[in-house]
DNA sequence: TAGCTTAGCAAGTAATCACTTACAAAGCAA
DNA sequence: TTGCTTTGTAAGTGATTACTTGCTAAGCTA
């Protein structure tokens, strides 16, 4: 009976539920699974947070703390649409490799969340993301980098398919997939598609 | 009391499940709110079904007879590679757009069902999608239609967002997607991305 | 060391899950 | 009309869900 400061148990709660989702999906996560991944019984998780809803609404915290801060770093850098665009990806790639279990939830619950908090949440981020994409992807049109015949709606629609492909592609192809590669490689087919014709 | 013969409300009780899915999530897939949603008892489901599993391999039947027979079509026929991508991709999009709740039932069900069978088929229907686009690709390499320095794999990895990005699109603007005009915007930037350099 | 707060456990709770049982009646074939 | 199969219902089943209760003991502060 191991005791720790409930700021440290939430962390390993946070952890714990990720992995699980992550690794058996949120209709297989329950608190007697997530309570044996902890190591305690499922009355100690109640004592850090004050229901399942609230382990996942404080995960929710941490992605608009990290992840967007980062990804709007990146976006309002003044550095080329070019690097921002490949950095940009990097960034959003590398956070939903640190934090697997995030893309499915970010995506089941933003469609399907009864809790309408929770899914408005969610949905606000998954805007948020594509709205700093078209942001990048407009400053290299305006600034001559990219094609101006293209419409940034659609670039963005096709970018926002790219971490949802990396998934996918993990789940194809479970022994590996190169963070970085993957990133060079989607980017590089991204330029080929926004450069200028001719 | 409606009686009807089995093999109507198999139909009935798939249509439902799938609308369930879609509007709520695989996570609140109930046999009692499938019941309610086709006007029946609990109890009547498992006269047309044996269980819950058989409804989803059921619909998995489906997918594999309709969707896959029609992709394999269109990818082996002789057009141009230009126009059998489009086509597969519009025969693609506008299947999952009839069928609302297969993505998400193909995509958490690939990654995360407990059912090593089930698990299994939906993995193949998302690998047979992945390799018949290779070889749409493939072909318009090896033709001259496309710049041959491209690697396949990547472009099929991005290929393969565009049905979840069409997904994301709808739940974050919901009032309309337009089919046909969403396979044409994403094909003029895959053939951006394919066309000869220069 | 005394006392208080905190973090843990064991054993519950009602609600919901997929599924079953016993029985009724619809509808067709003889 | 008789009798059998099929499709339905109502009321269950045990298992599992998120969460609570009552209690214990760890560990800091005074």
């Amino acid at each position: 009976m191991e005791r720790k400061p409930t700021e440290v148990r939430q962390e390993e709660i946070k952890k714990a539920l990720l992995e699980i989702v992550d690794t058996e999906g949120l209709h297989n996560l329950s608190t007697r699974k997530l309570a044996e991944k902890v190591g305690v019984t499922e009355g100690a998780l109640f004592r850090h947070f004050k229901s399942k809803r609230e382990m996942i609404l404080s995960i929710v915290d941490g992605v608009e703390e990290v992840l967007m801060k980062s990804l709007q770093t990146v976006a309002m850098s003044d550095a080329s649409s070019k690097d921002r665009l490949f950095r940009f990806l990097c960034v959003h790639v590398s956070y939903l490799i640190e934090n697997k279990g995030i893309t499915m939830l970010l995506f089941s619950e933003a469609a399907h969340s009864n809790d309408s908090e929770l899914k408005s949440r969610m949905l606000n981020v998954l805007n948020t993301q594509k709205q700093l994409a078209k942001k990048i992807i407009q400053d290299g049109i305006a600034g001559g980098e990219w094609d101006s015949s293209l419409q940034v709606e659609n670039v963005a629609t096709l970018y926002m398919g790219i971490p949802i492909s990396l998934n996918i592609e993990l789940v194809l192809n479970p022994l590996g997939v190169n963070t970085e590669n993957f990133c060079k490689k989607m980017i590089c087919l991204l330029e080929r598609a926004l450069m200028k014709s001719k």
